[in-house]
Formats: structure tokens, sequence, C-alpha cells
DNA sequence: AATCTATATGTGTAAAAAGTCACTATGGGC
DNA sequence: GCCCATAGTGACTTTTTACACATATAGATT
């Protein structure tokens, strides 16, 4: 049978559901980006890439809505660019307290790298002694 | 002990929330717990704290619904212990496709570890150069 | 002029995962 | 009997994400 029920989400292209993403990741992602300089979301989409996105691209309703709820808590704001050709752009800037807020979530990210790494010493180690054979 | 469970989460502090967390973590740390040793969840529950559960310890139904979960999928298999003192207790034993996901599972997180130390090198690059400095 | 395509921004909603709270049940000590 | 620790289960709510769909502008094509 083809599959026992439709996986929404996930990604849903790779292989079981195994542990690929960490929540709100992109927040910190388009901080960052911010911080190297302002952009619009259709922009920032393309340029999230660089991150890890690149193989399960973001759909751009994600990107617009995360960049609405960091402008309403202050991290981000936004004018609109009528310039140049096509439609108007939402060009977003970060803030100083987004900019705090990126340190803070890259503190969290650092201490979540060495709870990783704690992890795979224990699976390393435990390998290395078992090789299959379980207790 | 006391069962009052407070408000958990993320530490919220004023701001938004931090990314913290990884997607489906939980899974492989019981893996890999069983992987060790068969056991029953009231114990896994405890020994979660070993992979950074600890400061923000799960619930127990958490843990219960993870494991019946990964029982439907054939990842473990499960036994009631009825000596000892005390109510019974299931009993989680991981099965070889159990063994195989836990495998899987470590390859996923240590393609997002590398995606995550990209984005540590692009942050630490760029603050080398700011400084605080806004473009 | 009408249509198509690319750019650009959104809304509505359903599903998955996680969090919260309430509950049953067993056995031992008082 | 009552309380408490242990052990497990069920139901409800929130959060997060995925996906489909709607809108608008400008240039190129027909």
């Amino acid at each position: 049978m083809p599959r026992g029920r439709r996986r929404r989400g996930m990604g849903g292209k790779g292989g079981g559901p195994c542990p690929t993403r960490i929540y709100r990741f992109m927040e910190p992602c388009l901080l960052l980006l911010l911080h190297h300089g302002s952009s619009h979301g259709y922009s920032l989409q393309d340029e999230l890439k660089e991150f890890g996105f690149a193989e399960a691209p973001v759909d751009p309703s994600v990107v617009y809505r995360a960049l609405r709820e960091m402008e309403a808590q202050g991290l981000v704001t936004s004018d609109w660019d009528t310039e140049g050709s096509g439609p108007p752009r939402r060009v977003y800037q970060l803030t100083a307290q987004g900019n705090e807020h990126l340190a803070r979530c890259v503190a969290a990210l650092r201490e979540m790298d060495r709870v990783l790494h704690s992890f795979f010493a224990t699976y390393d180690e435990h390998m290395e002694e078992g090789e299959g054979a379980h207790h």
C-alpha cells in the first residue's frame, strides 16, 4: 500500500520522523540576516537558504508571518518601499531590541549545542562498547 | 511528591521566546536509554534529565505518550511487570527496528549540528567586524 | 487590449507536536 | 481508613508549521 497516512508536516520529503530541525530557528536566522542589512520578506526567504533551509525551502507565508510577529514584539521595524519596479515591498530593519534578542537566541542555541554534543558523546561511547550486542 | 506543576516552558524573560528545543528530541533520547537496558516510563522520565531535560522536566504524560507512539511504530515492545511492590509497570524494550531508527536519528541530528555550527560561524564572523556598529 | 509571468505580500485553515491538567490504581506506613 | 509515593492513562489547550489560496504591480508576450 502507498502509505499508512499522509504525513503532513515534517518537511515530508525525508524518510521517517527523525528530529531534523530546531523550533523557531528561522527567527534568529532572519535577525542575523537583518543585522547584515535591511531587506524585505521576499529576498529574505531566498537568503535563508544559506542557513540550511535550502534542502527544505520555507513557505513564504512562514517568513512573512515571522516578520510581522517580530515587528509586534519590537524586534524589527518596517517601511514601505515604492521605488523600483514591481509591487511595493515592506523593508524590515533590525532594532536594538532585536539585536539583543538575537544575542539571547545565540546563547540559547549554544546551550542547545552543548546538550546535543553530550548526547553524541553518550551515543558514541555506547556504540563503541556495544557494537550491536544488547545488554 | 508535590503534584504542583507550575508554569514551565521557555525561560520567558519578558521578550519573545528563544529557540531552545529540538523537534522530537525526546524520542532518540528514550531510544538511547532503552539501548542501555529495558526500563519503564516512570524511571525513563527521571533518566531523561541526563539529556538536558533537567532544567525543564517533562510531564509524565509526554513520556508515556512518546513510548506508546514508538510502540505503535514498532520501535519498542512492552510487557507488564507485576513483580515487586507498587502498581504494575510497563517495561519497554528496544527492537532491532528501533535500533536502526536511533541510528537514523543520530545521523539527522549530526546534520542539524553542522547547520547550527554554520550559523554560529556566520554570527561570530559578523560580530567581529561589527562590534555593535550597525551598517 | 488581453494574457501571461515574475515579483511581492498576505489570509485561512488543518495537522502535528507539545504542554497542561485531571484522573485511576496499587501497595505500604500511620 | 487515610495519606503518600509510585505508575500509568485520558482529555483538553496551545503552539508551530504546512499548504492552499487571494491580492496587487509591472513588464513581456500574444
